[in-house]
DNA sequence: ATTAATGATGTAATCCATTACATGAAAGGA
DNA sequence: TCCTTTCATGTAATGGATTACATCATTAAT
């Protein structure tokens, strides 16, 4: 492999000659320009990364934290991310935490140990001081679930409004049982779902009971599970259910169809995020859409200017969610 | 941002010695040990990888070029080579290439920089000679599509008997017109998965005929598009249709019923992959499933040890993939 | 003609860790 | 006691590029 001394001495000039060309310093007459390019030709030269890189400190390489890449919703975060940090020549490390701590800190270790010059969290596992800590010293940048009071920039959507306007849609519809599927876990988007679905029910003089709530794990399985628990109290099935993830939504259409019921004649169903699937499914699914490459985009766009160092104080986003109405949901017939 | 020189000065002995503890040399007593992890641990000392890259030209990260992360079909292979890429201290760089050449040809320049030290293509865009080219320099393993006399290993599975199969059992079904979904692409997937089908026509038979074939893109849209052209040819529908993609298959169920028929009552569909989806849809699909996570894993093994030097000769790895029988196809009733 | 300014190029330090080789001390053997 | 090993540690070269500073030649200014 030759290295840049070789085209120096290829070229008859010294190796800072070589890096001005490389770099397109201005100052190098045409004449010698053209000679060391012909070096380069020749020798088929590609800069070592490793060399410049140490040199000036820097990597252009980022961390994306999730959970899962199999996650669609993710997998279009990542997308946005990519986008803009190839505009700005950076490439994204991908990390596939598994939710698990350990594996989340390993990954921080290329944090720290500078290979990358900064992180975007789509779901942290470690904790808030952890994640204090080491926003205090590397760029980091939250995207969808974030922790508040954790000092660190993110960028996400109103959970809270969001839910209201699902359930407030579902009143609407004429609805007065209306249960719930969530998940078991601390996240800001889990809690202030569940909040903002009270809240509409309350706003509404509907009554409000744990009673409604059934847990899965974002998962289709898990949503078939919750709606089997729906049913299983004979009389005082919903007649409308709001669950926070389209594949749940979906689990619980198709449990609800296995049981004889129409969807959305006899219950209707609302998800959340939009993935792709959801307007493949039998019905559509009325859903609530998140921005998800804009997501991407935009906290990709944060880290940047934290890694340029063009903003100093963490930053709030929240970008516009959209419910859109499908084939899930209708009026209620009882 | 201490150094090892820094550490080497607090704890009163030479940089080498502190290198020797990072490293877990045996050579160091075990005073010496204490003194230098203490200084280490009082400085919150972090070796800086691009320096020990450098010296040791080594980077432990490998490309991954796909179309794009957002088909499941894809996120799950990435799995699988991640996981085996963790176990053996790798890095993952996702690359999105869109299929765009410019892309793909953007991305290797981090191969040819030295920055990642191999790479498992999971759809070349670039040639077959531009592909030669580059692995006879650097560590390849082409992973599910590949080209054939490029003298680079890959890992995928045998597509041509996998569609035999599933025609076949269609055939067995009773089956008589069987139309095909398949793509405009020059995939070895595809043409593999052309040939299968009409072999298995012919081996019953059957008539083939170009007219049974109609092209999408892989995605749920163009399946809808491609059953609507069956459709269009009123008497002579076929009674069942082999898709080479789960989303085009369920594209196309969602336009039969839309149209009033029963799947597989009147029609049965059958698709490829096995995407998570495929069990979520209604009816759920009948599909041939492919060993995603162990392509991942298989081609990522292959990979290190092309890296590590351990084979020279490139290799080629079929899995096993598995016809999954479920609820969208049925005995033909005509 | 002399000096100052400008432009092109070279020399050498630097980034940070690893490691071949050298050195000195302690231990074992004759 | 003297020589050879062995062990622990240090010195300095190394990996490949970038860049501050120095140098020299040329051109412009007086």
């Amino acid at each position: 492999m030759p290295t840049i001394q070789d085209v120096a001495r290829k070229a008859g000039v010294s190796v800072a000659t070589v890096s001005r060309v490389i770099n397109n310093s201005p100052s190098v007459s045409e004449t010698t320009y053209r000679k060391v390019m012909q070096a380069i030709e020749e020798l088929d030269y590609k800069p070592n990364l490793l060399g410049r890189n140490l040199r000036r400190t820097e990597t252009r390489m980022i961390l994306v934290l999730l959970p899962t890449i199999s996650n669609p919703f993710y997998s279009k975060i990542v997308k946005g991310i990519e986008r803009v940090a190839r505009e700005n020549g950076y490439n994204i490390l991908l990390c596939n935490t598994d939710s698990r701590v350990e594996t989340e800190r390993e990954y921080l270790k290329l944090l720290k140990n500078r290979l990358s010059e900064g992180a975007i969290f789509m779901a942290p596992v470690i904790d808030r001081d952890e994640l204090s800590e080491l926003s205090r010293k590397y760029p980091i940048v939250q995207c969808c679930e974030y922790m508040e009071e954790a000092h660190v920039s993110y960028v996400t959507i109103d959970n809270f409004s969001a839910a209201y306007k699902a359930v407030q849609y579902l009143i609407g519809l004429g609805h007065k049982r209306i249960g719930m599927i969530s998940c078991k876990n601390n996240y800001i988007s889990t809690i202030q779902r569940k909040e903002g679905y009270k809240k509409a029910l309350e706003d509404a003089g509907l009554v409000f009971s744990e009673d409604l709530i059934k847990v899965g794990n974002y998962g289709f399985k898990s949503g078939i599970r919750a709606a089997k628990q729906f049913l299983a109290k004979k009389d005082n099935v919903p007649t409308a259910v709001f669950a926070i993830s389209d594949s749940m939504a979906i689990g619980a259409i198709r449990c609800f169809k296995e049981n004889g019921m129409k969807v959305p004649g006899d219950i209707s169903v609302i998800g959340f995020d939009d993935i792709t699937y959801a307007s493949m499914y039998d019905p559509m699914l009325t859903t609530v859409s998140q921005p998800q490459v804009e997501l991407g985009c935009e906290a990709m766009e944060l880290l940047l200017a934290q890694i340029r160092g063009d903003i100093k104080e963490p930053k709030s986003i929240f970008l516009d969610y959209e419910l859109i109405i499908r084939e899930s949901t209708g009026l209620c017939k009882v």
